[in-house]
DNA sequence: AATGAATGAGCTTTCATTCAT
DNA sequence: AATGAATGAAAGCTCATTCAT
């Protein structure tokens, strides 16, 4: 009972963490809480679970962000901020249409495969319907600058002459996000019932190729026969 | 206390429910139970809703199916049942290549558009890693002929010189369902994030016409300039 | 749910066991029973592993016993009704008053060494105050010979002289059984505090001629200085 | 519902029981849980009932000691430690040998029956093999003078010439302890077989005297003639 | 600003027993 | 006489949260 934890498991007396520092005490239990939502989505995660990892007690975390809820929703927010910041520092414009779109899918396919903790998370979000990102007012003011990219490189590529296909941006995001995200987000089922192993360098290297030559040949391609289903 | 509800709101009281329907009764509970954790996960499905919106008690679901996680099995393994049996008698023998190969994507796009259940009972298990599957004897046991047959297919389209990619009917397969599930899976995320709705009929039918498209065009497409990366 | 038990553990389904043999059914359930109270208790049995264990279903020990309880209280029936039937076919009297003592002191070590069940039900009994026995006809009408039985041995004792103590025939049987029960019925707790082992051969015997020994020298001692305390 | 009992019996409204004081409400749940166990066994003594009859709620149960088991485990371990306690601070080393043999055999008679509740938890742990106490560092690490104690008094009985039996000190220990506690242990029965009554103040009296004049004339007595059986 | 102690409400599961033929 | 199916009631335990300073 001196181990800084009651009997029932709730964590409760002092710890030597940091004082004073509050910033750090946030990151802190932040850093502790995406670990544990992410691998056990909303409900599962749990407020002592978290509270046991952390340089500080539960009472801290109902002290810096009011309640479990929240605390997932600071996670989500970070995580999107995080993706939002970098997606809007690339600079592709510089490359020829062809290879900005190459290396705008290698960054996403490589993000995702990465970043396992933030497609759990929006996969996640996506079971509670994005209940929760519904009263983020820091999500919905994030700046999407993916699909501008995408637009002006799309432009460019038609005024080239080299993209004929009359694709839009966000469809075009949308294909390229399935494709990285689905590897990550379903790999565990995947594997499982088709006796794979989506984490294997060879196969993500023929991923990765594959993705790119697709989406490429579609840009590139004439209009295909369409037949309405 | 005369309202058939404890003060917990455990359901007590006898139902008029069905009696020596013991297959019924099993089904009964299976479908809810297919709401409830589609719904809300495992860990934030709850046996009393399931019970509550049941002809039977919650007595009825531990004599049946023995524990919430064996319940959630049941849902998963029906789940799963269900569109492997359609899956498999899929017959796109009779069609040439591009066709057969349209069909598969034509069917796997609604069949994905028209379960969400399916769907997010799938992400709810690569939540979990698939550890509940991991168990199950049935859905090792299923078999994906869909493999096959995609196989099948681009064996002809290679004989008669349509196909030239070098493509693996697995990887087909996943960029297929990729896109598909995607689109069901993340749409609340991605409506929200993107200001889309890709539930609107015309999104949904200039989708399915572009996953045919880039899936044909890569079938069909000189093999891409290669690099790694 | 086709090996003969519900989800939940309940055993229903039909057993091959033997039909149209009351006895033998009746018989094979108090065995199994015997075995479970003994080891866990009443409290701590259950109704569903004895079945578990029988050729019969749950339903029919229901029939045949009516209740648990009374199921419990058959066992322990039986199992007073098995010693007294042995001890009322002692025959001591044809030996000296020594060797007889000795001998029924022999007799009752040996037996309860070896029936730990009935040692352990007595114990559970008496957990229960003995509320469950007080309902017992059975028990109450059982005839105990050995009191008799010591009772002349004393006698003749005294009329030959050996024995000179003034010791009640049912004070005598108290010591000889406490001492031959305690070895038996608190061995788990004494082994571990004293890092003893009681049912080791050379400790067995070591204390069956101490408690020979100490009966002995007790009946033929003088009267010891007594000063009430 | 404004009886302050839940719909299941369980106590759910507030007690006016002292706050802020952990100690004096763990005491309060250990007295009680050391009746509740003592009275009815481990599986038979309920979590509710002790919660009912404490200053507290069951929450707070689970709070100070985690579970049943381990709320069972602190009631065996006060009550070997309160035991332990008081026999190492018995000093027998001023009386003559035999004088301190009848003084630890009076001892243990009254302890004994004094503390039927320890009697009871003893057996009770018997039932269970031992198995919560061997999980028990507390009750393992347990200073039992006793043995050392006796060990003492037979050696100076032999120095003197007093003592002549080669016995024990643990085998000792062991007879006087299962007459002094059969006595409380078994009374139950006992006294329905043999329409005794083993609370009776003379019984006592003769008993107590019994167990002593056995040990002294076992330790004063002649090694008595020893066949094995 | 920071926190140790406490907790109401509800969760999953189990148990002996009876219904209905 | 025998039994398959069903079940009310309660048990042990957990969870996010608030009290009180």
């Amino acid at each position: 009972m001196d181990d800084g934890m009651s009997a029932d498991g709730t964590s409760t007396t002092k710890k030597p963490g940091r004082k004073n520092d509050p910033e750090g005490t946030k990151q802190d239990i932040l850093d502790v809480a995406t670990e544990e939502f992410s691998s056990l989505g909303f409900a599962g995660g749990r407020v002592d679970a978290i509270a046991a990892r952390t340089r500080t007690t539960k009472r801290m975390i109902y002290y810096y962000f009011g309640s479990k809820e929240d605390l997932y929703l600071a996670v989500l927010e970070k995580a999107y901020g995080d993706i939002r910041a970098i997606e809007n520092n690339l600079n592709l414009q510089d490359q020829e249409p062809e290879r900005a779109i190459r290396s705008l899918i290698e960054f996403t396919f490589d993000y995702q495969e990465q970043h396992e903790d933030f497609i759990r998370l929006v996969s996640i979000e996506n079971i509670h319907r994005a209940q929760h990102m519904k009263d983020s007012k820091v999500i919905r003011n994030l700046n999407v600058a993916v699909i501008d990219t995408l637009a002006k490189i799309l432009e460019r590529g038609r005024a080239e002459g080299v993209f004929r296909a009359d694709i839009q941006p966000i469809d075009l995001h949308m294909m390229i996000s399935a494709f990285c995200f689905f590897r990550v987000s379903n790999r565990h089922t995947f594997n499982l019932i088709f006796h794979q192993d989506l984490s294997a360098p060879d196969t993500r290297a023929r991923h990765k190729r594959m993705i790119g030559d697709a989406i490429i040949s579609l840009l590139k391609g004439e209009p295909q026969h369409r037949q309405d289903s």
